[in-house]
DNA sequence: ATTGAATGAATGATTATTCATTCAACAGTT
DNA sequence: AACTGTTGAATGAATAATCATTCATTCAAT
């Protein structure tokens, strides 16, 4: 049976199994039942379980990488780059809940386990952001007392966590539009120089 | 053998194996080696496994919340309440860096926790945080188009990512005193109302 | 006839949990 | 103070269940 790409349609089987079940719980047969798959299958794709989810990981996160670089990359100015991070950001996570909840709640948990296994994509992530604020300090619109190294995990720690309750709330109160919105808008404010204060053309709204 | 409290011991053994291990790969024959009690005493104090975690994180977690009040009460403003959280949330985690391993990243990432048990001292944690930004929109210090359930997230999530940072990293390259005052500045400077901006006694730094 | 992708039942390891047994502490009795 | 019975906390070897992984076999394609 010459058939579409099983290491894609096992993926796709892995991230709703894991999304549902978590890593720990979630059984290899039940991903291979899920991908139409026997449970052998499997490991002519993966080395294992683990591999399972790195690959996933470096694969579906690469991708996000990209995406992300080419969002902010839209916007000239450091300050609309935060923006347009926050939206994107949250705009995936809207779209791609079960892929999101495994990037949020899996991996970077599980990735301390696997030893060896440094989690690159994510760090390139993360650094899109530390990016964002050294070039916005160095046009003068970022403050330059901040770290972009605390930056980074800060603006990234906001996004995530309402990420994290969006996707695992099912009340859904508040709208990820809003949310990056008003989350962005603070961090602006809040990392703005005072001179870019008065002279930035800013249209809070 | 009338010795001191098993319950205690046991706790604090599992704190130390889960943020070594992980919970799913903590062994609960390590945990009782390491609070030097048999196997089976902890089926005495512990429902199974699971219990320990929940258990730990109740009690644990519990004292938390209790101490951050205290501390917050101790200013008068909204603002420097935030301040004040920020600093008093990362030098717990200086200080208990595996009871902050397995708050971070166990139990909160861990989505079968989240999803199947509801995590009261978590939730109050965070609502410490939506009340004083209640508080500061009250006095007019806070802008009022905030809405206080996504603002306790941005405020929680970015140091929760910095902690993640300090207690996973080896290097901390950041010192966790200089990185609760960036966070805490940005976000007071963010989330001001524009009134404040002007009449708010601040020597920032 | 040959190949090798795919299968899924069987295997082997791992570990949470149980429970028959031990033993220290104390109370009552002589 | 010595002996005996009772209690229940503590033990840890044995159990039972769970799953990741393997591999002998099948079978579709060429």
């Amino acid at each position: 049976m010459k058939e579409v790409n099983k290491h894609q349609k096992i993926i796709k089987a892995a991230v709703k199994v894991f999304a549902e079940k978590g890593f720990y719980n979630a059984r290899v047969s039940e991903i291979a039942k899920e991908a139409n798959v026997a449970d052998g299958t499997i490991y002519l794709y993966f080395k294992n379980k683990d591999d399972i989810l790195i690959s996933l990981f470096e694969e579906e996160f690469g991708k996000l990488v990209e995406n992300m670089r080419k969002e902010i990359n839209k916007e000239k100015d450091a300050l609309q780059k935060i923006k347009r991070f926050a939206v994107s950001h949250l705009s995936f996570v809207a779209k791609q809940q079960q892929l999101a909840e495994v990037f949020g709640v899996e991996v970077r948990q599980s990735s301390k386990f696997m030893k060896e296994y440094v989690n690159k994509p994510f760090i390139e992530y993360l650094n899109l952001i530390r990016s964002v604020v050294i070039e916005g300090q160095e046009a003068g619109l970022i403050r330059k007392d901040l770290t972009p190294g605390i930056m980074k995990r800060a603006v990234f720690g906001a996004l995530d966590e309402m990420s994290r309750y969006w996707v695992l709330s099912s009340k859904k109160k508040h709208s990820v539009d809003e949310a990056a919105l008003q989350i962005s808008d603070v961090f602006i404010w809040g990392m703005m120089s005072e001179e870019a204060r008065k002279n930035y053309p800013w249209s809070n709204g």
